[in-house]
DNA sequence: GCGACAG
DNA sequence: ATCTTGTCGC
């Protein structure tokens, strides 16, 4: 059984915070950050909205790789027991995000997931999480800084600058579009920093979030209006 | 003790 | 994430 599927709905008291902490530091030794060894003809995005208070609905964007057509996208709803706790957002939405996932047709070689991967106190952001759990590659795209500290890149696409937390390279702060904020870039498991870098920077377009992901944001909101 | 804090 | 008006720019 999943490891978090222990937490039936585990109220978010300060005891429970620590065993999923325990539960994560446990995780860590299995990360694995390598240069990728698969083919990448597939990649997915994936993203989750909320239907008010206890209701998330996760949706998977899967496209060709280098063209990135679009060619299947699946979505799943369901309870959430966890609220949102910096830190701890996979046992929020990994559950329904992996149901999600088991719709999709083709399964892809790289999943681009909406959080940061390694780039977490305990190295084990969503992305990396998911990952673990599907012994899949993944890398995280975050549109905002969970911990680590960096300069601002130059302001035209293409520019990037390190994200470090403890002395250690943890996340690429990409610059995807000319004057915009940028994303923060990590590697999630089985993939390392300079390859999710640079399929990132590949995805990017006309937008800020590269396509895997601001598709996936897109179609939550078009998916939502369904339900 | 005072901030910071993915989605 | 979500609640929300107008506004700047391609």
């Amino acid at each position: 059984m999943p490891y978090y599927k222990r937490f039936d709905a585990p109220p978010p008291d300060p005891k429970v915070l620590q065993e999923l902490t325990a539960q994560q530091r446990q995780m860590q030794g299995n990360i694995i950050l390598q240069k990728p060894d698969f083919e990448l003809k597939y990649i997915a995005g994936c993203d989750s909205s909320f239907i008010g208070e206890d209701t998330i609905l996760s949706v998977f964007i899967l496209l060709t790789y280098p063209r990135l057509e679009v060619v299947e996208k699946v979505w799943h709803h369901g309870a959430v027991d966890l609220p949102y706790i910096p830190g701890f957002l996979s046992f929020r939405e990994a559950p329904n995000l992996l149901k999600a996932y088991e719709k999709l047709q083709q399964k892809p070689d790289l999943i681009m997931v909406d959080g940061h991967g390694i780039s977490h106190p305990r190295r084990l952001g969503i992305a990396t999480h998911l990952g673990l759990h599907l012994n899949k590659p993944t890398m995280g795209v975050a549109k905002k800084v969970l911990v680590g500290k960096y300069n601002e890149p130059a302001a035209t696409k293409g520019a990037i600058a390190p994200l470090v937390y403890k002395d250690e390279v943890i996340a690429n702060v990409v610059r995807t579009k000319d004057n915009i904020k940028p994303v923060f870039v990590s590697p999630g498991h089985l993939i390392d920093l300079q390859s999710a870098t640079d399929i990132a920077m590949h995805c990017a377009l006309k937008h800020k979030l590269p396509e895997p992901t601001r598709l996936a944001d897109h179609y939550a909101a078009v998916f939502k209006k369904l339900v």
